[in-house]
DNA sequence: TGTTTTGCAATGCGGTTGCATTGGAAAGGT
DNA sequence: ACCTTTCCAATGCAACCGCATTGCAAAACA
């Protein structure tokens, strides 16, 4: 056997090649030499790690979902032992926000990845997995937080948590604009998680 | 002076053309020939119309948002003669959600548009525009509301207006990605203008 | 009726795209 | 030392891109 090389440590030099670009620019906008060039390496070696552009992307996809859970459980368990709901709930928040380079990255590439989804079977079957699941996180939680008493009474936890997931997407947006600062959005959040929790917290 | 033709409608035929493929396959997708071809004339017409692709989208941008307009005021007007805030402003958000062919067609256009405006001042500077306008127009309902004794007292119409403008872009995710039924879109909207006004309404 | 101006179809060009092919350097296994 | 397999650089290729150019039919004006 010859030269052993990291096959999957390649892949995701690769894939952060790629979403560093698609960050910019949108995702139809990056070729296959300019990964290779954004990654240091010949286009041919990008061919040997990926057989087509299409399982590149979609590399790159699973790559950049695997990293957002891990920042986000990585921000939740930098909270001390036992946080409140209520600061959960707005961690989860705020790492969703496009507020910093990496998460600004990663909304960017998440929209332009979900509108490649659109055609594209394979892809919306990632989101189709993962989404749901995160949802159903969410409503747990909320769940849980009202059995405590942390959560009002009279919400509800299922249509909380789909409300909740959908405003950090549009605030985003307006982030990114620059219609809207980081403290405004921060602000929106708060001011719409002081209506859910109880007082106290 | 030779044939004369409507250019204003040509222009329109062809914006239109691009944001059914557009609406479809992304933005960057669709080509001049591709434009042409869906609007049924030859790439030199399209052209002729158009110096470039970047005023072709330029111009289309500037169609679908004034269509967007018109819709929702259309759908406005059709209720009654003195509708409650409440109708006012479950209409707008169940227009800016993407239910039917023609608001999936604008959200997904939308969406298109804001990536490459990120790269784009000229088009970056169209949203500068009439985003904030329409969140100062909702901001100013909702106070009219809470005026009126429609709106809570406790809620702050600026921040709900922010809010509330966010949450059809998160839903719409959903929605395309088949997360979320029309119905449960519609659902969570009128769960949360539940929250917002008072109950006589 | 001839002239002029406009609408547009056709074609060509340089550049870029994803992908296939080729060839060879490097690193175990024997 | 030789062979085999892997890694990857280089190059070629057909398709497609936006755009420029050309040419001409048709329509208003003279």
């Amino acid at each position: 056997m010859p030269k052993q090389v990291d096959h999957e440590a390649r892949r995701t030099q690769i894939a952060e090649a790629l979403l560093r670009l698609a960050s910019r620019g949108g995702l139809e906008a990056v070729s296959l030499r300019d990964v290779a060039a954004e990654a240091g390496i010949s286009m041919g070696a990008v061919q040997h790690y990926f057989r087509s552009k299409e399982q590149m992307l979609l590399h790159a996809m699973d790559h950049v979902t695997k990293r957002a859970g891990e920042r986000i459980r990585t921000a939740l368990i930098a909270h001390g032992r036992q946080p409140s709901a209520r600061e959960v709930v707005r961690t989860v928040l705020l790492e969703m926000l496009a507020l910093t380079d990496d998460s600004r990255m990663e909304f960017l590439t998440h929209l332009a990845f979900f509108m490649r989804a659109l055609g594209s079977p394979e892809l919306a079957a990632m989101y189709q997995e993962w989404w749901p699941e995160l949802e159903r996180w969410m409503a747990d939680e909320l769940r849980k937080a009202q059995e405590a008493g942390e959560l009002r009474p009279d919400r509800d936890p299922l249509r909380e948590a789909e409300l909740l997931l959908a405003v950090p997407d549009g605030l985003s947006v307006g982030l990114l604009l620059g219609h809207r600062t980081g403290e405004a959005a921060i602000a929106a959040i708060d001011y719409y998680l002081d209506g859910l929790f109880t007082k106290p917290s």
